[in-house]
Formats: C-alpha cells, structure tokens, sequence
DNA sequence: AACTTAACGTAC
DNA sequence: GACGTACGTTAAGTTA
C-alpha cells in the first residue's frame, strides 16, 4: 500500500465555511464563523479519513505572477469581505496549533502550491488527495492522483473527469483554454462555451492540434473567433496551467500528522468563544483545591463559621438528590465568601446499603448555624440558578433567603450572546477553568438520587468547585453588567423575580382530578371512532400520526391534490388539509383526530402525569434564562400555551381550578405589543388611536377600508387586527397574503395603506433596523440587549429574518420588561397590604392569581393598579381583570 | 437504547 | 424565502 498524503485548499475551505455558516460572533463582536466552520472541516476531514500525512495550502496576499501575464486576472473578483479578513488570521493559528503543515508562498496561489506538492509526491511515490471543489486543480487527477470534495463528498479521479467533462484530465488545460473562466476572469475564446470546446477538443486532440488543423473546420463565425482570439487561447492555457516547480522547504516527511498543541489551541478557542470544541481538547486548568475542605463535625463548622464572619458576600450551592427542586432533598451544601477557602458541608450521604454515612453534622444544627447568615440583610448572596437553591432551602429547612440575590445564570443571561451554553461549568471552561462536571462527580450513576452515593470527599471537591467558579463568575459578570448597561435590569427586575418565580413555582396550581379523568375518558372514545372512521375512508389501517403514512394515503391512495412540499415530501399540516377538506371526507376527519390526539397528549395526559398526588396541583418551571427576547419561558409542564382558541382546548382549561373558598383572577394587558410599538414609533395615529381609548383594531379598519367607523364589518376587523399582528412581527405582502387568503396584491395595499396611516411605525421599523445594523444590536426600553449579527450578511433571506428579529424584539421584549415590572410591584402590594393573593401563572401578557373570594373586590383594583402603572409609557397601560371559578374563558 | 431531526400544533 | 417568541409530542432516522 502506497502511502497517502492529503494536501487541503485552504483558501477554498475559507470561502467554503465563510458561506456555508450563519454569521456568528465571539462575545466581542468579533466575527467567527468561518473560522468555526473551517476547523470544522478539517477536523471531520481528520477524523473520517484519518490521514497519515497532511498539509494545508493558503493563496498568498497580493498579486501573483499570472498577474504579469495578464493585467485583468481575477480582475472581476470583487475584495475578500472585511468579516472574513479579520478571520484569517486566527484560521491560519488553528493550523499551526494543530501542528499541520501550512504552506504559502508570495507570488503564487494555493493551487500552484499544491501542484508543485503532488509531483514532489508522486516523486517520492506516495497516492495524492487533493481535498478541494476547485476544479482547477483536476487538471492535477491522474492514475495516483484523486480530487475529494468534502462538500460533495465526491471522489473525482480519472474516469470521473472523464464523465463530467468528456475529456481525461490532461486536456482540460486546452478545453479551458477555449472555454475560459469568468470566475477568475479568464478569457477564452469568446462565443465557445463548453459544448463547442468540448467537440473541438474532442476532434483535434488539443489547442495545438485545433489551430494546426484550423482550415478543416467549415467556414463560420465561429472559425473566425477561433482564428482570431488564438492568442487569448493559448494565454488562457497558461493562466490556467499550474505552477508545480514551486520550491516546497522540507521533506514530505515532515507532513506526517502530529498531535495538536492543546494550549494553544484552547487559548484561540476561548478567544473565539468555541465552547464544544474547547471541550474537546480539555486544557482547562482544574480548580486548585488547596483550600477545600469538608465540614464534618462541631468543630470545623465552629472554624468555617468563624472564616464567614463579616463576610459581604455568600456564594452558595446546595447538592440534592434530584433536579426537581420540589421534591429534592438536601445532601450537601457548599459555601465560600472569597476564592482562598470554600466549604462543603455533607449532610445525608449515603452508602450502597441507603444507611447515612457516618461523619456528617445534623441538618438542623448546620442550619442553625449557617442561619444568621442565610437571613442576613447584609450578605449578597451568589449563586448560579438561585431560583433552585431558595426552593430546596424553603423546601428542606424553611429558610427564606434574605438580603440581596446574585445570579450568575441571569448575569450570563443578559450579557452572553445568544445562542452559547450558560451552564456553570461550560461558563467556567470558556474562562479557562475546567470544573468537575456533574457526570463525572456521580461518575456516570443513573440512578435518581445518585448525588447522595458519592463518596464524601469527591462530593466536597466537586461542590466547592461549583461555589469557587460561580465566584469567579460573579467577579466578572459584575463589572459587566454595568458596562453593558444592564445593571439595572439585573438588580431591580431580573433578582427580584428569581424569588418571586421561586414562589410561584412552589405554589403550582390546582387541577381537578376529576375533571380531567372525564376528559380523557370521552377523548379517548372520540379518538377511537375517529380513527375507526379514518381507517374505513383510508381503505386501511395507518399510523395517522406519521405524516409520511398520511401522505401517501391522501396524495397516492386517494390521489387528492397535493400541496406545499416539505424536506422530506408533501405537507399534511392544517393548512393543506383544510384545502383538501371540500374534495373527501378523511381530511376533516384527520383534522379532528389531529386536534384532539393533540390535547389528549399534551395536556391531558402530561398534566395527570405531573399533578402532585397529595396537593393535586401542577408545579411548572418558570424558565428565566432561555428567550431571546426577555421573556420567560414554562417548561414541564408548560403552562404559557394551554389551549384557549377551541371549545374543546376551553375545556382543558376548565379542569385548571382555585382552591376551596378561592377564586381565580386573571389579568392581561390589553395589546401591550402595540401600545409598546405606539411609545417606540411615537406614531401620532396609533398615540392619539391609544390615548382615546378606541379599539385599535376597528381605527385600522377603517382607515385602510376607508369608511365610517360605524361601517366596520367583522370581516373588516378581522383583516385589520391580522395586519395589526403581523406588523409587529415585521410580515410582509407575501405573509400577510397566506394568512388572510387574499392575493398578494390586496395584501401589498392593505399594508401600503397602513403605513400610509402611521407613517411613524414606518419610520420606526426603518430607524430600528439601521440602528441595528450600526450597533450589532438592539435594546428594549430597559436595556435589554439582543445582538443581531446576521444584519449586514450578504444571504438576503439571512438579512431579512435578522431585520425582522431587530424590529420585533425591542417590542416583544420591552412588553416582557413589562410585565416583569408588573409582576414585582404585584407581589409588593400583596405583601405590603397583605392580601389574600398568590400569583400563580404568568403568561407573557398576563398574570394569574389565586384569591381569597371575600378578597376579591379588593384585591381587582390593586393588581389593575399595580399592572398598569408598571411603567409609564406614552400611552396608557390598560389591564382587563376578570375572576372565575376555572381558567376558562 | 439513546439521541437527533422533522413535522406538526399549542400559546402570546 | 416569505410572521416574532417559546415548548412538547410523535415518527423516523442516526449513533453507540
């Protein structure tokens, strides 16, 4: 077996990942993407083929000789895009971090680099792989020669030049001679294109023995061109023709692949902000342990509480058998105030046998001690995802956390970039500190309470490590939280609802059992003869649930239209079944099996799944760092998308209940998205259309239809407020036009008569998106910030979703400042006036309360009150409230 | 068996 | 390609 040597096309592999990848930034705007996607590539060219001996070839900066040969080479080549220049760089210290050879040379291109690289080769007999899409380098392909393109992920060799191009690859200088390159602006004969050239060629053999030959052609305008532009031809064949006597330093030798140089390979990662791939090199310091020690008697908690004395600050982390806050108990707690000394205070561990380990201090007595500390006003206290911590520490000891919060989570949710990891230990690696993850510490046990099996002082190690880099954390996301203007944002919102989502998490919300079981009961029976009725209209049984089966029951069985096409074949979603629902009967039928297959599972199902058996009440996770808008999210189960549009969703609804002698109160702001649009835009319509207290929806109608308010059909407001909607969320002609089924014209003058009417939210969504592109981001009316990296990429449909991102968020976002606003000054005023209320839900624009029923007429006006003076706006705020006995609508 | 992706659908 | 933000279910494919 010959020996391989694998010889990359760096500058090609650049182009390649620049335009392959969304944009991407490290957290200082520095672009990165084509850096990611080229180390991307080269390590999947490593791992899948794992070459014995490898090098990189780059183009070299300025001109190169065939510059001399030919003034306009690669005239029409327009300049590498700056976001790619300031990349090269760090692409180029990947390689040499990786110990690949990288080869450039001034004067020549990568290609000649690598032409010259295969003769050495093949001189010294070893197989050559070209890795490149450049068909350029082909004319290289020989008997021991292959072009892979990891793109393609195509072998080009011979034969396969053969079939693409119809000559064997020592030709293709003289077809391309003929045909030339507009790409690298490479004349050719003008009028030959490929079929000419490849006859031609195919004929005469070569250029020389075309223009030798020249008389037998017939006479036409293509001879003469060919007779004229001789010249051009043969100039072409030499632009074209590589350069393989390049001087190459080194043996080939010196190719053969070595392992990376890990420092400095997660120095750039870091830099880059790579976090999975700085994963994969793992240099990370480790935590110096030093000064970690375990509590396990009177004494040393007598020491470690001595050491917190006057401490300002508490970082603080508890270890549990369980990530359900709810039902976890404590098996740990670890603490420091300072990065010299952290503790770890065990609790409840466990041996194989579940007996409780000797060696470990009675909760109540390290609580008591710790409890002065825990309560003081004076101490911040740290943490990472404190919303867990204050639920198990209420939940296990009862202990209120007092004095001010400081979350490390929020503090990253808010200066991060978007899309990266906030995970402690990820957060920690990124800054060069490797922390024992959680996996590791439980060493891969499944088992539910495994925490509690671990081994002491492993535990100690791993717990005091967590507390030590959320220190280090803080100690950064503090200044920087100033520094990008959010350090408002951060202590009056964001760590007071910590507590608060803590609370209304506990709190969870009561569901009828009954009700619910009633539900599912008829469900089901409906669902069985819904799909007794599908199968008989089918002909046969299918699994209605896969789209796949479905398609080919409507479109092929049945032979119904089709209609969208999706990745993998033809849509069956709601839109195209409705289309379908005139021509039979299944198509409605599988409409109704979809809806409530939907309920039955989502909701029914997963609600009786996670009722509390004791309480029967529901305990969601308000998720405070997920949106990029600001807004919270629900999770397990999601409480912010119970169905509401449907009878039958209303029914679901239904089965949420208060408890005995309580009521509900629901309380939403009425259109906060456009009252928020109407402050941004300062639009003297939508204002003036808000300060009068007019239904927004009906002044559209009338100003786009042109008629008496007193005229306004539903139909009218119908297409108003869709326009209204979509106008928030930036739609267009085309969007605007599906969603009301109208021509896209009609859609492009409803919209053009809209702008025509506030002309300032045009104005706004224009300045907005320039604002954007100026500052890479865009901010709510608190601050909050969102980056848009995509704003000014070359992909128009990349560009645009960017733009619509920038003109939504400052409006979805500042709603959701809002309503957090809200939220705080509600929980005040229950606590201040003492009123029989719990907040229980929040859904975006909406909050949910328990109350007391005699409580009821007071408390209305209070949380009205409380909503609509959240924050004051150029408009007023408005809060519809009503109470029930369900959530039911 | 565990994970990922696609299609679909619910909410604001 | 075309309307922003989420979460969750099921099917089907991929990886270990």
């Amino acid at each position: 077996m010959k020996k391989e040597l694998y010889l990359i096309d760096g500058s090609a592999y650049i182009y390649r990942a620049y335009h392959a990848l969304a944009p991407l930034s490290n957290s200082d705007g520095m672009p990165t993407h084509a850096v990611l996607g080229f180390v991307n590539m080269v390590n999947r060219l490593i791992r899948e083929k794992k070459p014995a001996y490898l090098a990189i070839a780059f183009d070299s900066r300025g001109p190169v000789f065939r510059h001399d040969m030919y003034s306009d080479y690669k005239a029409n080549r327009p300049p590498m895009p700056d976001d790619l220049s300031v990349q090269i760089p760090y692409i180029k210290d990947f390689v040499t971090g990786s110990n690949i050879p990288l080869l450039e040379l001034q004067g020549v291109e990568a290609d000649d680099i690598i032409a010259s690289a295969v003769k050495k080769g093949l001189a010294q007999g070893f197989k050559v792989v070209i890795v490149s899409g450049d068909k350029d380098l082909l004319q290289l392909v020989s008997e021991d020669v292959v072009m892979w393109d990891p793109m393609k992920a195509k072998n080009m060799d011979r034969e396969e030049v053969y079939k693409k191009y119809g000559v064997y690859p020592e030709k293709l200088l003289d077809l391309y001679a003929l045909i030339g390159d507009s790409s690298d602006n490479i004349p050719g004969v003008p009028g030959v294109g490929p079929k000419t050239a490849q006859k031609l060629i195919g004929s005469y053999g070569s250029l020389d023995g075309l223009y030798n030959n020249i008389d037998e052609l017939k006479k036409s305008k293509m001879k003469e061109k060919i007779i004229d532009n001789r010249e051009l031809a043969y100039l072409s064949k030499d632009l074209i023709r590589l350069k393989d006597d390049v001087e190459l330093t080194g043996d080939l030798s010196e190719y053969a692949c070595k392992p990376v140089e890990g420092e400095r390979l997660a120095e750039l990662y870091t830099e880059l902000g790579f976090s999975n791939l700085l994963k994969t090199i793992d240099t990370a310091k480790p935590v110096p342990a030093d000064g970690f020690s375990t509590v396990r008697d009177s004494v040393q908690l007598g020491e470690m509480i001595n050491a917190l004395r006057g401490a300002e600050l508490l970082v603080i982390d508890t270890e549990t058998t369980s990530l359900n806050a709810r039902t976890a108990t404590l098996v740990g707690i670890s603490l420091c105030k300072d990065l010299k000394n952290a503790w770890y205070i065990p609790l409840a561990h466990i041996d194989e046998s579940g007996e409780r380990l000797s060696g470990q201090l009675d909760e109540q007595e390290v609580i008591e001690a710790l409890r002065p500390f825990l309560l003081s006003e004076k101490i911040i206290k740290i943490g990472h995802n404190l919303k867990y911590d204050i639920t198990v520490l209420k939940q296990q000891t009862g202990i209120t956390l007092e004095g001010e919060l400081a979350d490390t989570l929020i503090a990253a949710y808010l200066t991060e970039s978007g899309d990266r990891s906030l995970k402690l230990d990820d957060l920690c690696r990124l800054r060069g500190l490797r922390l024992t993850s959680f996996e590791e510490a439980v060493a891969g046990d499944k088992r539910e309470n495994s925490f509690a099996y671990v081994d002491i002082e492993e535990a100690g190690k791993y717990s005091c490590e967590d507390v030590y880099g959320a220190l280090v954390l803080w100690q950064e996301f503090e200044p920087l939280l100033k520094e990008k203007g959010v350090k408002e944002l951060f202590w009056q919102i964001e760590m007071p609802i910590v507590s608060i989502l803590a609370e209304m998490e506990t709190t969870g919300i009561c569901i009828d059992e009954v009700v619910l079981r009633q539900l599912s009961v008829e469900f089901t029976e409906r669902l069985d003869i819904a799909e007794q009725k599908i199968y008989a209209l089918a002909g046969h049984e299918f699994n209605i649930n896969s789209p796949k089966q479905l398609a080919v029951v409507l479109f092929e069985e049945l032979g119904l239209p089709r209609g969208r096409k999706t990745k993998t074949g033809y849509s069956t979603d709601v839109r195209v079944l409705e289309k379908l629902a005139g021509k039979h009967d299944l198509p409605a039928r599988i409409l109704q099996f979809r809806s409530l297959a939907k309920l039955q599972s989502t909701y029914i199902e997963k609600l009786s799944k996670l009722q509390d058996p004791l309480t029967g009440r529901i305990h969601t996770s308000f998720n405070q760092a997920v949106t990029a808008t600001g807004r919270l999210s629900s999770s397990d189960p999601n409480l912010q998308n119970i169905p509401i549009r449907t009878e039958e969703g209303n029914r679901i609804r239904a089965a949420f209940v208060p408890d005995k002698n309580m009521m509900f109160i629901s309380a939403d702001y009425s259109q906060i998205d456009l009252r928020v649009l109407a402050h941004y835009s300062q639009d003297e319509a939508l204002l003036q259309a808000f300060r009068a207290g007019e239904d927004i929806h009906s002044r559209t109608a009338a100003e786009i239809f042109m008629v008496s308010p007193l005229l306004i059909t539903s139909e009218m407001r119908r297409v108003a407020k869709s326009i209204n909607f979509g106008i928030v969320y930036g739609m267009s002609a085309f969007g605007l036009s599906n969603q009301l089924k109208i021509s896209r014209k009609d859609a492009q003058r409803f919209i053009d008569k809209y702008f025509h009417l506030y002309t300032g939210v045009q104005k706004y969504m224009k300045d907005i998106v320039d604002q954007a592109r100026q500052a890479g981001y865009v901010t709510t009316l608190l601050h909050r910030r969102r980056s848009v990296p995509e704003i000014d990429v070359k992909n128009k449909a990349q560009r645009e979703f960017a733009e619509r991102t920038a003109i939504n968020t400052p409006i979805q976002g500042t709603a959701a400042d809002i309503i957090k606003l809200a939220m705080i000054r509600c929980q005040q005023v229950i606590q201040e006036e003492n009123l029989q209320a719990k907040m229980l839900l929040q859904i975006h624009d909406e909050l949910v309360f328990e109350v007391a029923e005699s409580a009821v007429e007071q408390v209305t006006p209070v949380i009205k009150r409380a909503m609509e003076s959240a924050l004051e706006l150029d408009v007023p705020l408005v809060v519809n409230v009503e109470a029930g006995k369900s959530l039911a609508k």
